[in-house]
This record gives C-alpha cells, structure tokens and sequence, in this order.
RNA sequence: GCCCCCAUCGUCUAGAGGCCUAGGACGCCACCCUUUCAAGGUGGAGAUCAGGGGUUCGAAUCCCCUUGGGGGCACCA
C-alpha cells in the first residue's frame, strides 16, 4: 500500500450510514465537507458506512449518492458505483468490504490487552443498567469481564459464548481543540468499557470510524453535535491504536421548530422529498449553507462555487438553527425567477403531463415564472390544462392560455382565477357540463 | 439520573470592547405599481442582545452564577 505525497491536514470526509434516505442533516454535514475541502484545495472522501447490515441497504445507498450528486456535491475519492471502481488509493471506501482491516486491528488491541472478550448478555447488561439507574448513577458497563481468568474464557467459550471486543477505557480525562468549539474537554472516567466488536464478530461505528479515519489519512474530521459524545471514546481509541489524532469540527444541528433535533416524525427530513416538491438544488444548498454559517455581510444569495470560495469553518455558529421553510421557499423563488425560459422550462418538464408539448411548455413559463414558488407547483397553476379531456384540453388550452387576442397578462389572471375558482370545487362539479361552463365564463372576463 | 454543549427580533443571521439609540433577510402589516394574483418598489411593527453579578473610562461583545434550551449516555450510526 504505496500511500505517497499525502497532506492529511487537507482530507476530509462524509461517512454516511445507508440505513435511510438521504437525510438533510447529512446534506448539510456533506456540504460543509465539501466547501471546506473546495475552499482549501483539499480532498473530499466519501466512504459508506454500512456495518449495521441489519439496517443498511444497497437502495438507500444509492439514494444518498444520487441525492448527493444532485445537490451537485462531488468527491474525489469514494466507492466504485455501477460497476465501476473504487476511486482513491484508499479503498475499498464501502465499511462491508473492509471487514479484515477492522478484524486485524481488534486483535492487535486484544493482543496488547487494551480490549477484551465481553461474554455478558444483554439481559445481564440489562439488570445492570436498571440497577445503577435506580441509584442515580451513570448508566455504563461495570467491568465484569475485564479481569476473567484463562479458565473463565475457556468455560465461555466451551458453553457456546463468542464474546463481543470491548475497549477498556482509561478513567482519564481527554480534551481537544474542537475547531468550531473551541477548547472541550470530557472525563472518561464516567465512560464504561465500549463495544467496538459484536460477538458475531462486526464491528461497530465508533471503532471502523477510527480504523478508517487513520487509514484514510483524515486531517478534519467535521460531522453533527451529535456525535460530541462519541469523540472522546474515539481519542482513546486513536491513542491506543497508535494513530494521529485528527482535528474535529463539530457543526450545530439543524432544528425542528420546537428546536429539537429535526426528525422525521415532526419535520420534512429527506432530501428526495425537497426535490420532489420541485426546490432547485442551487436552493436548497443555499441555504443549507447558511444554517450555521454566513459570511460575515449581507450577501446571501451564492452559488455552489461561491460558497466554496467563501466558506470557513471557523465562521460556523456553535448554536443549532430551525429548519425554516418559509426561506427555502423565498429563495427557491429567487432562484426560479433568474431562470432563463429555456432553463425552467427544461426544470418544469418532470412536472407536467407528456402530452404537453415543448412548445406550449415555453409558452406556459413566462406566464408563471413569478408565481411559482416550487416547481411542483406548476400543477395547481396549470397542469389540468393539459388534461386529455377534451373539454378542458380545447377550453383552457385554445380560450384561455394560448389567446390569439390576448397578451400574457390577462392569461396570467385568468390562470389565478382558475386556480381559486378550482379550489372550491367539489367532486360533483367536475361534470363536463359544469366544466364547461365556467371555462366559458372565465374565457369571457 | 449522569455527562457535554448552546443562548442577538417569531425565524435565519451581522456583530470578535467604543462605528450599536443593535444592521440585513424571511415572515407579518401598510402604501405604490397593477383590471386580479404574483413579482417588483417604498415604508412600518418587531430584540432593554435570556436574567443577575462582576472586569473596564466604556460590554451584545471578556469572566462567574442562575435560568432556559439542546445533544449524548446501545453488541445504532
């Protein structure tokens, strides 16, 4: 493994776990890694994090990538995808391919008795964890295998147990200096031995996250305030095994608005549904990018490249922000109205039925460029107008959108008019008759 | 329960001791433009900088406490 001319300081990269949709937290996270990677000349590193095989798929994978892709985030080293290869000298950069490293690595730590075998069950665990919350104290594993003797093992062993790999933690406090933080210091003395190896032999997150960290030379290491906690156990992790210390930026979260973490139960969490409702990509980054962080001036409206030029860790807010939607929305219509005819209407063709023609769907832009305020909306304004009854089709399309007579103006009213006057119908309205004679009345104002 | 973290308009934020009687944007309210709805323009309401102590000639900015909020405490990531 010939890894030369590496300059770790500048490697970052986004560990994303496949066990969902891309998520917006880790579009955000993505993002950050991404800019600070661009605004230093560094390298980006996706790597897949799919070591709960209970939970991760080869469908949410593939979501999380093309999400990323569409965001219009790249990287520059990261998993082979379609049948492709690996790029970047550090692969394979899927965590379910890189098992032996992991096994190899706990070894050396059993080997050197900085971890042992953990024969307990989880019921054991269980009965443990009730009794110390019953006396007010931290719930964490008392060390009941740390000290077994050869014989113990054997027995273990010999009744069918393969024990999980725990990590004795030293009762020493640890501090860093986190690059967003500032100086945090944490006492692993509170810390109970971890698992870094199930007994079914896989390996967990905080221990395949240092593995592969060192492995893969990162310098910066920048993920969510959740993971805080985790960084303590990791910084005795990397001392143990003899690895560099990384950096670490740990970002604000993004809020729901009753300012908890967002979650899917109370807030619209993945990506795909964002860009279903029709928000450009350019938007949503944009503002992404500023839950947490800005410039420094007034400006905000900035492209991908112009946030890389601009972004800085250090400008990164310690406080977590509300996912306000009422912005994405001012923005994605800011972005939509600097559209050209030809771009919109090439972003708006998903959204409209097959039967509408280019032609008309060029016609159709101008008239509603400045009051959409997500693509998807094209279909209250509009898309009924290319229904295929015949009725609507002849109406909407020859009376009233496409007027001979009229300029796009009054088509524009007309359009609003329509669109209120079809918010109160009901069911039994859509008789063509009906139709029929309100697309004549509105035809005439 | 234990540990860690955070704290400027409703929201996103500017602010790194005097430029702040706290600026911008979203949202909200008026008015203008407009046959309507938007878009656009102008203006307005909206934060005693969570509260209390210090430090200093001077604090939103530094320190301490309190309060409030959040995150984490798995053989999940």
């Amino acid at each position: 493994m010939a890894q030369t001319n590496v300059d770790r300081r500048l490697r970052v990269r986004m560990a994303p776990s496949p066990t969902g949709p891309l998520h917006i937290g880790t579009a955000r996270t993505s993002l950050y890694n991404y800019l600070t990677a661009r605004h230093d000349g560094g390298t980006f590193v996706l790597r897949i994090e799919d070591t709960d095989v209970a939970r991760s798929t080869t469908e949410f994978e593939r979501d999380i990538i093309e999400g990323l892709h569409w965001l219009g985030i790249s990287w520059d080293e990261g998993p082979q995808v379609a049948g492709g290869e690996d790029i970047g000298q550090f692969g394979p950069y899927r965590q379910s391919q890189r098992l032996d490293r992991y096994a190899a690595e706990a070894q050396r730590l059993l080997d050197a008795r900085l971890a042992y075998r953990c024969y307990c069950t989880s019921d054991e665990l269980e009965a443990v964890r009730h009794a110390q919350e019953r006396n007010h104290e931290a719930p964490r594993y008392n060390g009941r295998c740390r000290s077994l003797t050869a014989e113990e093992r054997a027995a273990f062993e010999a009744a069918g147990r393969r024990g999980a790999i725990r990590f004795e933690v030293k009762p020493e406090p640890v501090r860093w200096d986190d690059k967003v933080r500032g100086e945090v210091e944490f006492d692993n003395a509170l810390l109970g031995d971890f698992v870094i190896v199930r007994a079914d032999g896989s390996p967990l997150y905080n221990f395949t996250a240092v593995v592969d960290d060192a492995a893969m030379q990162i310098g910066d290491v920048i993920r969510g305030e959740d993971h805080i906690s985790n960084t303590p156990k990791q910084i005795a992790l990397y001392q143990a095994l003899g690895y560099e210390l990384p950096r670490f930026a740990h970002i604000p979260l993004i809020l729901n608005p009753d300012r908890t973490k967002m979650s899917k139960r109370k807030s619209q969490t993945s990506i795909d549904a964002y860009r279903e409702q029709g928000y450009l990509p350019e938007a949503l980054v944009n503002f992404l990018a500023f839950l947490g962080w800005s410039p420094g001036t007034e400006e905000e409206i900035f492209s991908l490249d112009e946030l890389a030029a601009r972004f800085e860790l250090t400008k990164v807010h310690k406080g977590g922000a509300i996912f306000d939607i009422d912005r994405l929305d001012h923005l994605n219509g800011v972005y939509i109205r600097s559209l050209t005819d030809e771009q919109l209407a090439l972003r708006l063709r998903p959204y409209l039925p097959d039967a509408a023609t280019d032609e008309t769907v060029l016609r159709v832009v101008p008239l509603v460029r400045e009051r959409l305020v997500r693509l998807g909306d094209i279909g209250d304004l509009v898309a009924f107008l290319f229904e295929t009854d015949a009725t609507i089709a002849s109406w909407y399309d020859g009376e009233l959108l496409l007027p001979k007579k009229r300029d796009a103006a009054d088509v524009a009213s007309a359009l609003t008019v329509v669109r209120d006057d079809l918010e109160h119908l009901t069911d039994a309205d859509w008789s063509s008759d009906v139709l029929d004679s309100r697309c004549r009345a509105l035809a005439e104002r």
